[in-house]
DNA sequence: ATTATTGTATTATTCAGTTAATACAATAAT
DNA sequence: ATTATTGTATTAACTGAATAATACAATAAT
């Protein structure tokens, strides 16, 4: 997969929003495994180091818990997982419209433009 | 003015973000003097050094200028500044976009979401 | 003419993020 | 029982971002 690591952000903040949208859309199953952290992390391009840290945020978020050797499972929990998702796009739609304010468009031109496709 | 350095870039990118929606969005107009660097750098809260870089930036841009001693101008070129204007609206409409479709959510949920302000 | 303010450049230091190279304990697989 | 794989921890080194402390040249203001 393509892991997308452009911003200057942190890497590893990168790679939990990352595994955090395969949880949420449901690419990885409530219940099922995750791949190794070494695993994810040549996927990923980056040092296991650098994944494992990531993945500790996954836990602290309550999407993922690990077994020791029995590998990492995605949450049983799908109440967890739905509300991350919408807390997602809520936060997706007040940063979008919080950008098209600065740059000077209202609500109604930043949900017009969007309908549109672009311009 | 609240500056709002929050996420992990780097401090000069978000820096020269913010300077950028000062003058597309019209606060600081077409041709007026923009505050000193040192003076900047205060009311940010930053290093001067910092401050210089984002302004650089701007320069690079080509939405500002200075005149060394007589100071930093913001372009008097409104089609420089009306273009950027449009391509970072673009650009946050496409991320929007992006963010929500790998959440699951289609363009029309993604539009119809922004009409209802939340949920 | 002198002073203050401007943008700019330089050097050193600190810090967080990242990589690298291991090591260890637990346990699934054989 | 042995082996391989799992998550986890540790230490060192490197890098870029940011701060700090100056310095300098140009010129507007006095």
């Amino acid at each position: 997969m393509d892991w997308n690591l452009d911003d200057g952000r942190p890497i590893w903040t990168q790679l939990a929003e990352q595994l955090t949208r395969l949880i949420v859309s449901g690419e990885y199953p409530p219940g099922s495994r995750l791949p190794a952290v070494r695993e994810l992390a040549e996927d990923a391009g980056v040092n296991p180091n650098t994944m494992q840290r990531a993945l500790a945020q996954l836990e602290a978020d309550g999407l993922a818990a690990s077994n020791r050797t029995a590998g990492r499972m995605v949450t049983e929990d799908r109440v967890v997982i739905d509300t991350r998702r919408r807390d997602l796009a809520k936060k997706h739609i007040a940063e979008y419209l919080t950008a098209m304010a600065q740059l000077g468009y209202s609500a109604a031109e930043a949900a017009e433009l969007l309908r549109e496709g672009e311009k």
